[in-house]
DNA sequence: CCACGGTGTCAACCAGCGTTGGCCTACCCT
DNA sequence: AGGGTAGGCCAACGCTGGTTGACACCGTGG
């Protein structure tokens, strides 16, 4: 192997296990030393290579949720797409174990927490807003949205709830649909089930 | 102070530290050293009366959502009742911290995410079986549920959102009323907004 | 060929953690 | 009154973790 890449194919070593271990481990539960382990070198080279473990966490945790474009969604199947994407995202083809390390991550550390702020903000609210025409509401919709889908990924990914872990994705997406729908574009102040409120 | 007090009231104070303290650190970032400091007590102390720290950790932690039967919630508001006896109990009178300290601490603790599994499989299993009379279907509602509500204290009180954190108690109540309503007993294959699914 | 800069290793430091055992002290019981 | 017991504190141990610095290694460029 070449002189100049064999730095960046350990950097890469050292990043991609940290992705994995602070995933399965959360923030304070992966240690540097594990990671170097893990890897295959030595801790003094995340140092180098990171600063700090602080360092090392930013680098493994750089989020793009990768959202479509308003644009690009259905809007008659909207939450369809919606839910659909996301799990594409967790489990399935886009696969991505960052988001949930982030989550994880982000119940116990403040540096996760406002990063975790800082992807809702920066992606979710947008897409939110481009999608209700900039209603006035719009960000409580996307803070009901941001609920629904987190709740989903803490139960399924984090807590395993035996119950949500058996479903299956069409299932999943079929029962999610309609409420992210109704949160995007439906009547917040009217039932979902079609009775109006009293 | 009595002699056989005194053993009590430093439980207590044991406890209800370590109760705040794990709710604001997690597990992890919990020292059995902090909790006697903040108590005002030696380590040493936690060690004798608690064991060690899962033991700490146990006695810390012992919920009782304190849901109402099926029978006292009245059948048209259920989803009102349901979110506002959710808030009432962790920002109401009810205030109980321990809840979101274990959902924090489930995060990246196993011991904690098992014990958040028994209180959903004891506690809102039986209920939502009860409300949707005993229907085949009741534990894929009861995991629905369990994602909005989780989803909600997640992004209200430990990822604190900010377009979650300004929604007052009663907007709250009002928007995810019918969406949990639509989990209990709604017709999960049909569009919330009234809708029927093509 | 040889110095130089970047790559990698090793050993150690230092702080903080959970945990332990010994000790003093204050109370209760006889 | 006095001995036993339980409450409480102190100092220390062993360990692990983040972090550091010195040193060996290897290509590359002069």
């Amino acid at each position: 192997m070449p002189f100049t890449e064999r730095s960046e194919s350990t950097r890469t070593a050292i990043v991609s296990t940290a992705r994995r271990l602070f995933a399965d481990r959360g923030y304070q539960g992966t240690t540097i030393r594990a990671v170097a382990a893990e890897a295959g070198i030595d801790p003094s080279m995340v140092m180098r290579y990171y600063g700090n473990k602080e360092g090392l966490f930013a680098a493994a945790v750089d989020i793009d949720l990768g959202l479509p474009s308003a644009a690009d969604l259905p809007r008659d199947r909207i939450g369809e797409a919606i839910a659909g994407h996301v799990l594409r995202r967790w489990e399935g083809e886009l696969a991505d174990e960052l988001i949930i390390l982030l989550l994880r991550s982000a119940c116990t550390n403040e540096t996760a927490a406002e990063q975790l702020r800082q992807v809702f903000q920066r992606q979710v609210l947008p897409l939110v807003r481009e999608i209700s025409g900039d209603a006035p509401d719009a960000d409580r919709r996307a803070a009901l949205l941001g609920t629904q889908v987190i709740g989903l990924a803490m139960c399924r990914y984090v807590l395993r709830l035996p119950s949500m872990v058996a479903m299956d994705r069409p299932t999943l997406v079929a029962s999610l649909a309609p409420v992210l729908r109704h949160y995007l574009l439906g009547d917040l102040d009217r039932d979902l089930d079609g009775a109006p409120r009293p």
